[in-house]
DNA sequence: CTGAAAGCGCTTACAG
DNA sequence: CTGAAAGCGCTTACAG
């Protein structure tokens, strides 16, 4: 059974390629008995017109890129969901890319996109991206781009962030309130912007409570990995560093330092209260179960695919088109590894 | 900065514009020296041939589509993943839908995915599909189709699988060999093969080793989930029934199960050892860590691209096309839960 | 209200 | 070795 076409449709119904394509685009200048004879064809012969064809005039794919660094994280596959979801509504599909934190990956991805002529590309940029050369080039070519949660300063587009100082503040503040005096920190690496926030954020609530900050208490778990969390705690314990609260980067970093806490029968929250990141499905589940900041991956995909539409629609009309931040809003789930007092 | 064409090169080459054509695409009928101009000035030119209009001519999308039930699983996110790693390698993008259980949104998805005309689909079927028109539909279309974890005999088409009987087999064989003589199952629903046959795994094990099957000791967690998990444990206290073993549908189901387990001050694994599916992540994270059965999604993607690739060559090389059903190991893992003797 | 015709950017059988 | 021409399936400005 082969494709049936515009022109199939014409001749079995003896009327113009030209009169079809205008029924089933519904244009007004085609008669209701027409249109109807067309519409009803169309429909019983299961008649799939060709996007390819169309996009050749057109100029729009309906199609959406996303780079990510993987999805097999539970933040990056709940932000994709959301862009899908809505992107769904929209009539869009979506194609998905992992740039696995490589420069080198994320260019070649972001140029497949281009050629494939995506309308919009979101992209959360890899951690190791240093030359932002690709980015600036899908701007150039006007493709529209949304940025989320790692973002770039030099790129004139709209973005959607989470607000990772007020979060790591938010997170440090609960520690202190719980009475903690000496309060750890586990952060990321020292450039990723996300890493760096929640870094200033846990220095600020220091400051503003009259705690003192000590560097020995800082170590950097530049994967935010469940190891790096055992590793540091092994670190801090080996040095002989009291401390009595301790903020991640991630929660898998927390159930890490948990577990190594647990081996060497150091009570989590009583001797130190534990404060993770993200929200992960296995923050609910660990013994103790950890505290932890929620920031919603999924709302971020939805905000993202709506900043999208709001500048299609600025495009569309030729009005001028404005760039947003969106900040999705983080909050603290008190759990079991950080509640001291009852 | 308008988007160069084959016809721009030809003109600032003064040349036809077959001849372009040709040139990067290396037909051997072209000299040496004009390719040479053409491509160095299609790469100085940053050309990028535009790929909708190409496929009018050779019907190659070098699109793929996936459809599953929800990205935000740890088995599914691997399995796209892997999909997405071969399938760059290969040099496809790949489409991804979410169908989120729904039979309605994936006759939709498949539809829509027909209509992009892409080169392949991978599907697991919703658990809630009954009709499979939409499937055969593909299949009528000559587009290739994997399905995979969840399939349809009813489909002429090839497969890639977990042995789930096998592995239920294999879970409780394990409990059964750690002392345990009264060995429950949180199943999951009556209808999803993957379901049916752990649970034939499971009877299979008791049968081969001597203990009589209790229907009692039976209980349908529908989703899979933390709280299904919980309320059957809970269930099962209420009722009074006595187990000294515990196999679940999923680590979510068995991380449920003991955090109610827990809360009774019923010891795991000294009073019940526990089982549970897939590896989630957070199974090596809980207290205690959960023994699981690992299916690598990863390896799933991978094995699934490379069937959609044999498949493709057969097609180029118009030999008869093969339909394969692969079998992807999966494995014990054996952590604190189900651990009894040192 | 209807339709002939040009054109989107590419590929390829064919002629020279 | 090179190129004119047809055609993939659609859209749309234009003529009638």
């Amino acid at each position: 059974m082969n494709k049936l076409t515009l022109k199939d449709i014409a001749q079995a119904l003896n009327i113009s390629i030209t009169t079809v394509s205008k029924a089933l685009k519904d244009y007004p200048d085609v008669s209701w008995s027409t249109k109807k004879r067309v519409i009803e064809y169309s429909k019983k012969m299961n008649f799939k017109p060709n996007v390819q064809a169309s996009y050749l005039r057109t100029r729009e794919t309906k199609i959406l890129g996303v780079v990510v660094p993987t999805l097999i994280h539970y933040f990056f596959s709940n932000v994709v969901e959301g862009i899908i979801q809505k992107a769904e509504e929209a009539g869009y599909m979506v194609l998905v890319l992992c740039a696995d934190e490589s420069e080198e990956r994320e260019k070649k991805l972001v140029k497949q996109l281009l050629q494939q002529n995506v309308d919009g590309i979101f992209i959360s940029i890899s951690h190791k991206t240093r030359d932002i050369s690709h980015l600036k080039e899908v701007l150039e070519n006007q493709t529209v781009m949304i940025v989320f949660d790692r973002i770039s300063k030099f790129l004139k587009c709209s973005n959607v962030v989470i607000n990772d100082r007020e979060a790591g503040y938010i997170a440090t503040k609960h520690l202190i309130e719980q009475g903690c005096q000496r309060i750890a920190h586990f952060r990321g690496g020292l450039l990723p912007q996300i890493a760096i926030d929640r870094y200033l954020g846990y220095r600020k609530a220091l400051e503003d409570h009259g705690l003192e900050y000590d560097k020995l208490l800082v170590d950097i778990c530049e994967n935010g990995s469940e190891k790096d969390g055992y590793q540091s705690a092994q670190k801090f314990y080996r040095a002989g560093l009291s401390y009595d609260g301790l903020f991640t980067i991630s929660d898998p970093t927390a159930a890490g330092a948990i577990r190594f806490l647990h081996k060497k029968n150091i009570r989590v929250p009583e001797d130190i209260a534990v404060v993770g990141f993200s929200n992960w499905q296995l923050a609910a589940l660990t013994t103790p179960a950890i505290s932890t900041i929620d920031q919603s991956g999924f709302l971020i995909g939805v905000e993202a695919m709506r900043l999208f539409m709001v500048e299609m629609e600025q495009r569309r009309k030729k009005e001028e088109v404005t760039f947003n931040t969106s900040i999705i809003p983080s909050k603290l789930i008190v759990r079991e590894s950080s509640l001291k007092k009852k």
